[in-house]
DNA sequence: TTGCGTTAAGTGACATTGTCACTGAAGAGT
DNA sequence: ACTCTTCAGTGACAATGTCACTTAACGCAA
């Protein structure tokens, strides 16, 4: 079933109380696009000329070293905008962030001119992308305080409990969990190795296995 | 002499191309408020309801962890605004940077509602806020790459020659350096003293010369 | 099923950075 | 000259990052 920007229009007057008639300036405006899984959304090499808003699906948006490694900055999920690429496109300038589409992805984009429209003639509309932008700030604060001041143990245990709500398997290789933080591969099995000792959890190959939340979740929590 | 809100809306208006109506609503609705250096202009425990304009002065943006650990996040230089403060009050999220007054500081504070009204109703003061919000994430982007993957020695290089900009003496302690870059005193001094064993620069209590700009540069640039 | 190629994970040595508990040194004020 | 306070130095150790490998697990095809 194809997704239209009415669909998205609705989904997104639902959730943010948009007046009604924003929704005619979006129908009209508005384009869908599509992305596979696994697919980059946007980069250095990729600067979007609209503005982006996630209807289906969830972007991690990660910054990668030269040297090859790379850490996540946050996610996008549906219902949220993608300010990166409006603050790239709004200031002109250079950054090295990259958006990944984490599952299949569908989004609306809005010409500059009909953002700007919008911005202007609707608060309710205002008020979402300044929150946006806002908790993003925030998102990446945080990422600061944790790469600058926080222990890899910790951040790692925080991460295998956020990946495990709910069910107790995660599927995820060293890299992968490495590429999370920031850190590097052989960092990441050391510690895992260790929590496997001390019986926090199971590993195989490609898949840990969360053996004694609580205790992990007492570790995560002595920051 | 003291500073009224029409020199903050002259010199604002000359360097955003602000409409000249913009002005008679600014006069009316802005205050004007003051800092000496050191003061803090805002923090965890105090949380402005109203969005800040950086007239003179510099304001120094910074995060702390519990260990007594510091980083500088960015600065805010004149004709600036402070996001970070409206990007707080409008998620109403909490935060743990603060902001220091590094010089004596003028600025202009605008209420919440008339904030709203003049994003709404004036095109180049919401340029003017959107884009001072997309410089503030490419900041934050440049800290998390440095923290995460830069090396310690070719950081500090890069912020002495910051520092000595146009001279060759900076006048700072271990101490304050390693607050710049979120790392521990002892470690700046390991590195200050490697430069000086390199004959880049001289030391004295408080006070460092540089000795060899070109050297650092190529330092600096080695990322 | 056996072998092969690919990807994931383990290992040990070493470099860098962070932490701790100190000691020593330089300047400010009396 | 004698304190006090602040700044810087030191050595041992822990945590993290890097490198150059080796070993193991799985997917697939002969």
């Amino acid at each position: 079933m194809k997704t239209t920007v009415g669909d998205w229009t609705e989904s997104f007057l639902g959730t943010r109380n948009l007046l009604r008639r924003v929704r005619d300036k979006l129908l009209h405006e508005a384009r869908v696009v599509s992305y596979k899984q696994g697919q980059q959304v946007f980069g250095p090499d990729n600067i979007p000329d609209s503005l982006m808003f996630l209807h289906v699906g969830r972007i991690r948006v990660s910054q990668s070293s030269d040297a090859g490694r790379e850490i996540v900055l946050y996610r996008v999920e549906a219902g949220e905008s993608c300010v990166l690429t409006t603050a790239c496109m709004l200031s002109e300038e250079a950054y090295n962030a990259e958006g990944i589409a984490e599952t299949d992805v569908t989004a609306i984009t809005l010409p500059r001119t009909s953002f700007d429209r919008l911005a202007a003639e609707e608060d309710s509309f205002r008020g979402f992308v300044f929150s946006a932008y806002s908790r993003r700030l925030i998102d990446l604060l945080r990422v600061v305080d944790d790469v600058a001041f926080g222990r890899m143990d910790v951040r790692l245990a925080e991460r295998l409990l956020a990946l495990g709500e709910g069910h107790s398997e995660i599927q995820a290789t060293h890299q992968a969990l490495a590429n999370e933080l920031g850190t590097a591969r052989e960092v990441v099995s050391r510690i895992l190795n260790d929590f496997q000792k001390r019986g926090l959890i199971l590993q195989t190959r490609g898949r840990i296995t969360l053996q004694n939340k609580p205790q992990l979740e007492i570790l995560a929590n002595s920051a």
